[in-house]
DNA sequence: ATAGGGTTAG
């Protein structure tokens, strides 16, 4: 088929307009732009004796002058000529245009090996390694050429198979070109890409001869298989072999002194990169911004970006992530708006930045927009990275549905998405929910937990107090190897002190590395919900002493520990020493323990005049620690006073009206009860239902204040109504003030009865043999009246009660409370 | 006419 193009005439393309006889598939030449025949022509005529193609292979810019030139190459005979026609297969994918590089590798009749290379090259260069393998496999089995040492290093690159792989350094083998320095870099590489590491080393250490890129093939090898150390090994052994470094040897290393922690190296690095007149080599300012980014050195990150000739896409989303890394949201987006101003166009990159960005500052406005984003440019469908990023955005924005949501829009998931969504309703409040995305997991095959995982889940597990799931866990980190990790260390030991077991926590936290202050927080925190605040210190000052700088968490749990024990000096002490000693700013939990630990230990005064001095501005919740003194302590007026400072600032709490209404009826004002009451009621109070927990064989269940639908209800508020007839023999008096309901007294009594710690207590009793300990896990703080109650019936029944409320353990035995009723 | 080794993420 035969069709007949003529150029559309322009002011000097009258001259080349002469009728050509082309295929069919040219017809898509009827788009030349006629700046595109200009620029051929001006090429055609640079050489006026006979047609240049040389020249006019260089000025081929796009790929319609290509197609131009390409029919003149058809025309004129001389595609038959095996020179043009390679190049012509260069120049197309070059280009971009694989279809027409593979059009002009059809044409060629008799094809050598140079156009079978030209071919397998033009695949990968465009990210097409499926067709480069196949090529290579046509050029095997149909041709009769042998590939030489110019095939292998390109479809090496394109070998995304170990058996491929092998099968390729066979015949490289067959060959005897293994010892090119080319092929033997790429088999270096196709090794380390496949995650082979140790067979890259084999092939580097039997190389008799290496060159730059021997080297930088190791080195990156390591780096990119997340093997620092021997990466650094291979870079100090080549500069004792008195190899230079070039930019690929800079671009490689420096990634790795971040997970190494060391700046150091990094400034030493750079100072080579200064004197030997690198730093204009895009890669290696790229990389050293992501080095001082990491190793939160902003400022020189951002030198290093200001003095950058040129930047590219990775050099904007560089210097964003550092900024957003660091969590000043501020820069960030200043940077990412300089970046659409120079003309970039965001990527995927980009976009995962774009979403911690909004995560981080709460911005839910912009959450939907950054998703819809990604959306319209189809990008959720094929990058599990920014799924990823999406689901985590939404969770940290409270908004689990849409979390949900977007996790299930994901056509693949990996195991970082379960992790994300088990992350975000964990921390949510949702532990339940938590639990059942973790089982789901855990039924779908393909998935295997990893060390994210038990991060996620433990803290679930230890929120509703699961401690025999919580010792699966902790088989399976066993048997993962990840046991003794910091981070899941950690977490098993929160897991094993908020479930009762503080000597199961101890003995984890002697066998974690405890360099970090990750760890110490954890058992210091154990320490202080359990009442013992002298050695939450004791641990504090061994941590000194063990050089453990302590971070503004440490504080958080020293401070909560002292206010637990009553150590009002030594909480002090400790206010200042964070400040003076460690430079560390207090924020508002660490005045809301301070105030605490003031007003429970009865210095009201002194509390609120702690609150007048506070820089920042006081919340709910150091409001609320001053009010909870003031019912301790009986102080009518100040609870007056701060009641309503704290309504001011947070009206929907409704524990506050609870605190609010006990102080009114500690001084018989029964009608300021009722007002609390009806105001409570007014405003409609979106209340958080209070609820424990307890487990038994395996099983946690989860009771709500006043439920009835437990199978066993019957025999549960049976068990309650005899006690509650023991109790009251012995001296109990319901405390009412502890009921927000107007309602009368004996329904008063019947809601006290339903509270959900009795519940769980009740079901306690009754599923477990005589003597064994009880542990409930209440989610609010446990209610007054039940405080008392549960003195009574751990007398009663002869049974060591745990209760674990959202502040502390109280240890219940004999009629008394660990916490000697201060609480 | 054809070749290897490089920087950013959840």
């Amino acid at each position: 088929m035969v069709f007949t193009l003529r150029a559309k005439p322009t002011s000097n393309g009258n001259r080349i307009s002469k009728i050509l006889q082309l295929p069919q598939v040219f017809l898509s030449f009827s788009s030349l732009t006629p700046n595109s025949l200009q620029t051929l022509h001006n090429g055609l005529e640079s050489n006026t004796r006979e047609l240049d193609f040389n020249a006019v292979f260089l000025s081929c810019t796009d790929t319609h002058i290509a197609k131009c030139l390409h029919a003149h190459l058809l025309v004129s005979g001389n595609a038959r000529n095996i020179f043009f026609s390679t190049r012509l297969v260069n120049l197309y994918a070059d280009l971009g245009d694989v279809s027409f590089s593979c059009l002009a590798f059809e044409q060629i009749p008799k094809k050598n090996v140079f156009a079978w290379n030209s071919m397998i090259s033009g695949y990968v260069r465009n990210g097409c390694y499926r067709q480069a393998v196949d090529c290579y496999s046509r050029l095997l089995t149909t041709s009769g050429v042998r590939p030489d040492f110019f095939t292998f290093p390109v479809v090496l690159k394109a070998c995304w198979d170990l058996s491929d792989g092998r099968k390729m350094h066979c015949w490289i083998s067959k060959l005897g070109i293994g010892s090119d320095v080319f092929v033997a870099a790429s088999l270096v590489h196709m090794y380390s890409r496949l995650g082979f590491v140790d067979d890259a080393r084999k092939m580097f250490d039997e190389m008799t001869v290496r060159d730059m890129g021997s080297w930088n093939a190791m080195i990156s090898a390591y780096c990119q298989n997340g093997k620092a150390a021997e990466a650094l090994e291979v870079f100090e052994e080549m500069r004792l072999e008195g190899m230079k470094l070039d930019p690929v040897t800079i671009s490689s290393i420096l990634p790795v002194c971040a997970p190494l922690n060391d700046l150091l190296r990094g400034m030493l690095i750079h100072v080579y990169v200064i004197k030997h007149g690198l730093e204009f080599d895009v890669f290696v300012s790229n990389a050293l911004i992501n080095m001082y980014a990491k190793l939160g050195s902003l400022d020189p990150a951002r030198r290093v970006f200001d003095q950058m000739p040129v930047r590219d896409l990775v050099s904007w989303n560089s210097i964003i992530a550092a900024y957003e890394q660091n969590n000043d949201t501020t820069r960030a987006l200043g940077f990412f708006v300089q970046m659409k101003q120079n003309g970039f166009q965001p990527d995927a990159l980009t976009l995962v930045s774009l979403s911690s960005m909004v995560a981080q500052s709460g911005d839910s406005q912009n959450s939907r927009p950054i998703h819809a984003f990604m959306m319209r440019r189809g990008w959720l469908l094929e990058d599990i990275f920014l799924g990823n990023a999406v689901v985590d955005m939404y969770a940290k924005l409270g908004s689990i549905a849409s979390a949900q949501k977007a996790f299930e829009a994901m056509p693949d998931k990996d195991v970082i998405s379960w992790n994300a969504l088990i992350t975000g309703y964990a921390q949510n409040g949702l532990a339940s929910e938590a639990i059942e995305v973790y089982h789901m997991m855990e039924g779908c095959s393909g998935i295997v937990p990893d060390q994210g995982t038990l991060v996620s889940i433990l803290p679930a597990l230890s929120h509703i107090g699961a401690l025999q799931q919580g010792m699966r866990i902790h088989g399976q980190a066993i048997r993962m190897g990840l046991h003794l990790d910091v981070f899941v260390g950690t977490c098993l030991i929160d897991m094993y002190s908020k479930c009762g077991r503080l000597d199961d926590a101890i003995s984890l936290f002697l066998q974690v590395p405890r360099m970090s202050s990750v760890p110490w927080n954890a058992i210091i925190s154990g320490y202080g919900i359990h009442g013992h605040g002298e050695k939450a210190l004791k641990l504090f000052q061994e941590m000194q002493s063990e050089g453990v700088k302590p971070d503004h968490v440490t504080f958080v749990s020293l401070l909560s520990a002292c206010s637990h024990a009553g150590l009002v000096d030594q909480g002090q002490w400790c206010f200042q020493l964070m400040q003076e000693d460690y430079g560390i700013k207090p924020n508002l939990k660490h005045y809301g323990c301070m105030v605490d630990l003031l007003g429970r230990a009865g210095h009201l005064e002194k509390s609120y005049a702690f609150i007048k001095n506070m820089p920042i501005l006081p919340d709910s919740s150091v409001w609320g620690a001053l009010l909870g003194a003031c019912r301790i302590h009986g102080n009518f007026e100040l609870g007056m006073f701060a009641s309503n400072r704290l309504f001011e600032v947070d009206s929907e709490n409704v524990g506050y009206y609870v605190l609010l209404s006990n102080i009114y009826a500690n001084v018989g004002k029964w009608d300021g009860v009722d007002k609390v009451r009806s105001l409570a009621k007014d405003r409609g109070l979106k209340k958080t239902p209070g609820w424990s927990s307890i487990e038994v064989n395996n099983r946690v269940d989860v009771f709500y204040t006043g439920n009835k639908s437990h199978p066993k209800c019957e025999e549960i508020y049976s068990e309650l109504r005899m006690l509650l007839a023991k109790m009251k023999s012995l001296g109990y008096v319901p405390d009412y003030s502890f009921v927000l309901q107007d309602v009368e007294e004996d329904e008063k009594e019947h809601i006290l009865t339903g509270h959900s710690e009795r519940l769980a207590i009740a079901f306690g009793l009754i599923s477990t043999p005589p003597k064994t300990t009880i542990r409930i896990f209440k989610n609010l703080r446990v209610c007054g009246d039940c405080h008392t109650a549960t003195k009574f019936i751990s007398k009663i029944t002869e049974r060591e009660i745990v209760v674990r409320d959202s502040n502390r353990f109280h240890h219940f035995k004999d009629g008394n409370c660990s916490c000697g009723d201060y609480w």
